[in-house]
RNA sequence: GCCGCCUUAGCUCAGUUGGUUAGAGCGCUAGAUUGUGGAUCUAGAGGUCCCCCGUUCAAUUCGGGGAGGCGGUACCA
């Protein structure tokens, strides 16, 4: 390999958790954007672009005690000193935006915003730490029903890409109800000093889809061993507490309605609680009206979602199918889009407060997850350009012009560019995809004709041909047509192949 | 971060109970076929057996350390 490691230069190499996207990828991904833009744009966010880098206190990680900037984010300092951060999300730029244009800004403000984000963290099976989300926002109402728009926004931008309902699922939560049984056990928000046990239970609440009833218990109690021998603190509620803590989370049932009803008596006495509720209650209403039925949003006490900021409503969209890696082995891939209510992250920035609710499609972790589930690499395979051969390099103007001509009509097309014979040119030709090639030696020039090679059909008509000396005489699916004929031909081809397919 | 498993050709993997020329399939290049992609046949290129240190007459193989990959766990805006 390096043989000469002084004399060969650095390794060609990529860090972890970056990924190069070849031409096929690349046109499934465009794919998936188109989809869900449109959809994005029918509920009618207007787009915006914001930079990859933003100045690191606006998006607000500091660690408390450290001057500098958290980990997990990329950072890195200005000339003058100041710290940079590449963006981990596209909803702290939203909100310093939001920020400092709020005069201009129509209220409620909507807005989508797609864009490549990073985290500095340990990448796994649908985990980048370069990956691309897709948002849409709702700034400037405390009204649910932008959260309800959200909950919609995800179930039909899925379905869009071609998840068909079903088979997938968004799980829907309040952060004020989990409040509400906080309180319920004696360790309600504002009162500070319980604050890293509310952590704990939340934490631990949110792993009951990885870990079961039993895990969340032990998390909430003593703590957890997991079957590599690490252990996990738990956060050391007493048995009665736990029980409750359990018996909320086991309140998420078959349907919304069920859900609202076992929900409503665990939060009784704790206004919060109740407020959070009626916001269910709320959405519930509003996505039954809009046709969005328990198959493809259902309440579940056990989403939390970020700690720092959520303050309303959260809901997260899964895949209901079970993930197998090639090998056989489940892959956990996550939830696909999440989101929900932030209301003070506009007001870190101004005095006033300005609720705000979003939600965000991780475009990358979803497609590859559709990849793994289809059992390989998403792939859109386009039509390569049509090729015109080189047989004679003397006449590469003739060449040139022929492409050109092909090009002028809007037909994908190139002159072989490289220096090798035909041979190598048919499989250029072959390799690039190209649905026909272009011939002319120096009997067609004479004649004034071209030869036009189907390679489609060719590869058809070759698979009942063994024999090559038979293959190569045959030329199947070429002709020979007048230069002036040569556009005309080719667009045939290309809209036979094109109505085939 | 912690725990476990893994690392041999471009890719997927054999193999060497420590021994002199380390293999296969696929892929790649060329030829059979001076102007025809497929198939077939033939030939060829391609390896510091992840790196460093140690044990040994001898290490790709054994031991220690490191790096990288995979998985679990923690964290997750």
């Amino acid at each position: 390999m390096a043989k000469k490691k002084q004399d060969t230069g650095p390794e060609a190499r990529l860090p972890k958790g970056f990924h190069d996207t070849d031409a096929a990828e690349l046109r499934a991904t465009r794919a998936m954007l188109d989809k869900i833009r449109s959809v994005y744009e029918r509920y009618g966010f207007e787009p915006l672009e914001t930079p990859a880098i933003e100045y690191t206190d606006a998006l607000g990680k500091f660690l408390p005690d450290q001057d500098r900037p958290n980990e997990g984010v990329f950072s890195f300092q200005d000339d003058d000193e100041q710290w940079l951060s590449l963006r981990y999300d596209l909803t702290a730029p939203l909100a310093r935006y939001v920020a400092q244009n709020f005069q201009a800004l129509p209220k409620p403000f909507r807005r989508y915003a797609t864009g490549t984000v990073y985290r500095n963290e340990k990448p796994g099976p649908g985990r980048f730490r370069q990956f691309t989300q897709f948002d849409a926002d709702t700034v400037g109402t405390d009204s649910v029903a932008a959260d309800a728009e959200c909950c919609m926004l995800l179930a039909e931008t899925l379905e869009a890409i071609g998840v068909t309902r079903g088979g997938y699922l968004v799980k829907l939560n309040s952060r004020k109800v989990l409040d509400g049984v906080l309180e319920g056990i004696g360790i309600a928000p504002g009162a500070d000093g319980d604050h890293a046990k509310r952590l704990g239970v939340l934490r631990a609440m949110d792993k009951l889809d990885r870990l079961g009833t039993e895990g969340v218990a032990l998390l909430l109690g003593a703590g957890r061993k997991d079957e590599s021998g690490d252990f996990t603190a738990g956060a050391g509620l007493d048995a009665r507490s736990i029980d409750k803590v359990l018996g909320f989370l086991s309140a998420a049932n078959a349907s919304r309605s069920a859900a609202l009803a076992a929900l409503s008596p665990l939060v009784a006495g704790s206004a919060t609680g109740e407020a959070g509720v009626a916001d269910l209650a709320e959405i519930d209403s509003l996505l039954t009206a809009a046709g969005f039925g328990d198959d493809c949003v259902a309440i579940d006490a056990s989403v939390v979602r970020g700690l720092e900021y959520y303050t309303g409503p959260v809901f997260e969209a899964e895949l209901t199918s079970t993930i197998v890696s090639a090998d056989g082995q489940p892959m956990r891939f996550g939830s696909v889009g999440s989101g929900g209510r932030y209301d003070g992250l506009v007001q870190r920035f101004m005095g006033q407060p300005v609720p705000a609710t979003g939600c965000s499609i991780g475009v990358s972790r979803l497609q590859a997850a559709l990849a793994a589930l289809a059992g390989g690499a998403a792939k859109a395979e386009g039509q390569g350009p049509v090729i015109v051969l080189v047989m004679d390099r003397a006449q590469l103007p003739r060449y040139q012009s022929m492409a050109q001509a092909l090009r002028s009509a809007g037909i994908r097309a190139e002159m072989y560019l490289g220096t090798s014979g035909m041979k190598a040119q048919m499989k250029y030709a072959d390799r690039r995809g190209a649905p026909c090639v272009v011939i002319q030696g120096g009997d067609e020039i004479a004649k004034g004709e071209v030869q036009i090679k189907d390679l489609i059909e060719g590869a058809k008509a070759a698979a009942a041909i063994t024999d090559n000396k038979e293959w190569k005489e045959a030329r199947p699916a070429q002709i020979s047509v007048a230069v002036s004929d040569l556009v005309a031909t080719v667009r045939e081809i290309l809209a036979r192949h094109a109505s085939a397919a």
